[in-house]
DNA sequence: ATGAAAGTTAAACAAACGTTTGAACTGTCG
DNA sequence: CGACAGTTCAAACGTTTGTTTAACTTTCAT
């Protein structure tokens, strides 16, 4: 059993770290020591604590995007196409939770380095969204609504179960009272695309 | 004018900083010199930083929960109850998008004086929902989707916007191509009310 | 084998952190 | 007036913060 690289444990331990305490509430020090390094190898590898959370987002969006491009464009229907994005992209969040959650707690936070980084993931998502959902929906429907719009309401959608899951587990109790993966992708799919087509 | 109170100018000066900075990246010094107030005022009405933070949650929730507990009872159908539910809560959020950004920024982070905190409400909110919205619902459709389910979609979708509207701003640009709140009502609605009945 | 590059280390830096203290100030009521 | 509770204040507490430095070891192609 080979021992990861540090660069590669320094970026799990902080996905980890981040995704529970926060970018701002996570000390450099607790990171080095959860990922067996010494703390100048943070700096080394990644310059900066914004660094090593712009890395982070960057692995995030990418394949984010990657998902969009595979499965969006196409001539399939807007149906088809639509599920297979939900489904692909539910799947990632899901093998990645800890990153969409970083994602998403950052999402507000106005910082103009990281802002910077994500307007411009954000722009180009918009563009496929508004290219391959919003323009043949209007045609469908009738019903114009824009990429800034659509975009974060099925992100959102998508990310609903992983966003909350640290509270439901601890109130749920029982486990078959909840809502399996299969299903959940389910249930956001058809409300998805039966309410959109819905909309007049 | 009268100068607000002290205390209600360190609690309105900490849900901006905490939307903008996270929690854990304000600091009481920067938040004091907002409030124009001294250092040493903060710990003496919240106790600490954490006391100060619970009280936004706690404003937060208290009227989620009542907009819930006014608008989901009663012997009106579900589709007319829904209605007025989502459009009051997207009204709420819109008028204390700050404190919506810091209890959805907060969500995740497993702090163990927080998390308590936010079960809580998190389990009367279920309580509500599953036997206003799941049950009847089954009746309807013959699915049973579970409160721990549809709980967080439903809220995530009605703060989606809010949630990506610090990234939407900076890139959109043209106002003209953004959706006003009304539409937005509308859109969430009829998707999640059309989606939900949908399910088979 | 040798030298340059990459990786790793302990130690220290100034700055910022949340919190506490005790005195000073404010207004109100007896 | 004097006493009292509610505020406000400057100052300092001990930690912890992100970052940097310079020396050291390892790696690897020449």
């Amino acid at each position: 059993m080979e021992k990861l690289a540090s660069k590669e444990r320094i970026l799990r331990s902080a996905v980890y770290l981040f995704a529970r305490h926060g970018f701002a509430g996570t000390g450099l020090r607790e990171l080095a020591a959860r990922a067996e390094v010494n703390l100048a190898m943070i700096n080394y590898f990644f310059g900066s604590k914004k660094g090593l959370l712009k890395e982070i987002l960057d692995v995030f969006f990418e394949e984010y995007l990657a998902i969009a491009r595979k499965e969006l464009p196409g001539t399939d229907s807007l149906h088809t196409k639509l599920s297979r994005f939900i489904y692909s992209a539910v799947r990632y969040f899901e093998s990645e939770q800890d990153v969409l959650l970083v994602m998403i707690t950052e999402l507000p936070h106005d910082d103009p380095e990281i802002i910077e980084y994500k307007a411009n993931w954000a722009s180009k998502m918009a563009k496929i969204i508004e290219k391959e959902v919003c323009k043949p929906l209007a045609k469908e429907t009738g019903r114009t609504i824009p990429a800034s719009c659509l975009g974060p309401m099925l992100t959102s959608l998508m990310a609903s179960r992983f966003l909350f899951s640290p509270l439901m587990e601890r109130l749920s109790g029982d486990v078959e009272n909840s809502v399996n993966i299969e299903s959940y992708i389910e249930i956001i799919t058809t409300l998805f695309l039966q309410g959109l087509t819905a909309q007049e």
